[in-house]
DNA sequence: ACGCTATTTATACACTTGCACAACAAGCTC
DNA sequence: GAGCTTGTTGTGCAAGTGTATAAATAGCGT
């Protein structure tokens, strides 16, 4: 049986065609598939040519982007990270709304997908599980998280005013704590055991706690149509 | 110059001198230094060499005692579950105190040393980081999981009981899953970022927003003496 | 004191890893 | 279209990986 796959088999140099994309790009190319090896297999299958063939192409074009592996995975876990806050902020952006509703919006946006998701979970887990080992993940992460409470308590002083309660600073960090803490656990609940919960139910019960959490009256129910 | 480190150079088969220890020594020490070797280098810097160094034995031992490599990582991260719940649910155990008093020292063991610990955090993280790919792994943290919030429900029945309240399972399912995520949450940032917490004030603000979410007085300054 | 056996060491092997470097060609500039 | 820059490929290498297996010895039963 001829080998119909290859019709010319004398003279066949056939280095591999390829394209010059623009550096942004293979940069980001290379980024997402780096994510993508870490979220399937790990630190350990994310290796040089895996992440390579994913992005369709070769390992050694990877050391004419980053100066070696360590930096490639620290950008990806940047990239992530930013994209994980940018998605939470983007969830307080409403106009004509009560801050009580911009507080409610956040947590359901937090606790509903896109942001519930077991891949992004995974891969959070795997990185921030090195970041007490190497100081550039732990600043990466240390930035990502002030930057999410202090977006919490931005919001809650908001609420708080609103009801025309003036709590001092020490209480508004206690609230911006304790809610973050709440969104986070439930989102690891949600991220590792999503089909134990009812849609939205995380959401409900997010709002519920942190709604007891700052002293609010539960008026859940009068917002519903 | 002569090498002094050996007075007998000729005829040296020297085999390294070892002893036998017993199987359940040997299995445990192998697990814990894979512990500390996944704690200090992630699971990539957990090679057989690597362990069976920290363990002390040599490399090829580890297959005399787990079929493989993924067995190994398993058993240790197993160990590592039963350990923390363990630990956990020791904070239950009081005689003479309310229902009030136990789950307050609850919250209080889960936020303090030794469960609060950068080792095990990174521990934990990169073992669940895995748990959606690998359905070992996923199975040994969701029945830890499940441990955790049941005994949480069972508190949690008793002292809505000793306030003369009866919940319905849903309204009390809803109060476990919302306290395991405080406490989940506060125990992440408490891990990730201890420095920027006093001694006791998470402990005091999980009391305080788990007493919230029950609809509990906040007695907490009367218990001070 | 002497085997016996199971624990332990040591070595070998096939394979993967990150990195270095030379060869090549894609596509812009003139 | 010729020439040049540089993005991209392919190959090579030393170090490290998990696993297999043979050789050695520690420590028990007798």
């Amino acid at each position: 049986m001829p080998d119909a796959a290859d019709p010319a088999p004398m003279n066949t140099p056939s280095r591999r065609r390829f394209r010059r994309e623009g550096e942004e790009r293979r940069r980001q190319d290379l980024i997402e598939a780096t994510l993508d090896s870490v979220a399937e297999h790990g630190l350990q299958g994310a290796s040089l040519r895996a992440i390579a063939l994913r992005a369709g192409v070769t390992a050694g074009l990877i050391r004419h982007y980053f100066p070696g592996k360590e930096e490639l995975l620290q950008e990806a876990y940047a990239a992530l990270m930013g994209r994980m806050t940018e998605q939470a902020k983007a969830a307080l952006v409403m106009e004509d709304a009560s801050p009580r509703q911009r507080l409610a919006a956040f947590v359901t946006a937090n606790l509903n997908v896109p942001i519930i998701d077991t891949r992004v979970f995974s891969l959070w887990a795997t990185f921030i599980g090195r970041a007490s080992a190497d100081p550039t993940l732990a600043h990466v992460h240390r930035e990502g998280y002030l930057g999410f409470r202090n977006e919490v308590e931005a919001v809650v002083a908001e609420v708080l005013a609103a009801e025309r309660r003036s709590p001092d600073a020490s209480q508004l960090r206690h609230h911006a704590i304790a809610i973050n803490a709440i969104i986070d656990g439930l989102w690891i609940e949600g991220c590792l055991a999503g089909e134990m919960f009812s849609p939205g139910e995380l959401a409900t019960i997010g709002i519920r706690t942190i709604e007891a959490e700052l002293g609010l009256a539960p008026l859940a129910q009068l917002q519903e149509k």
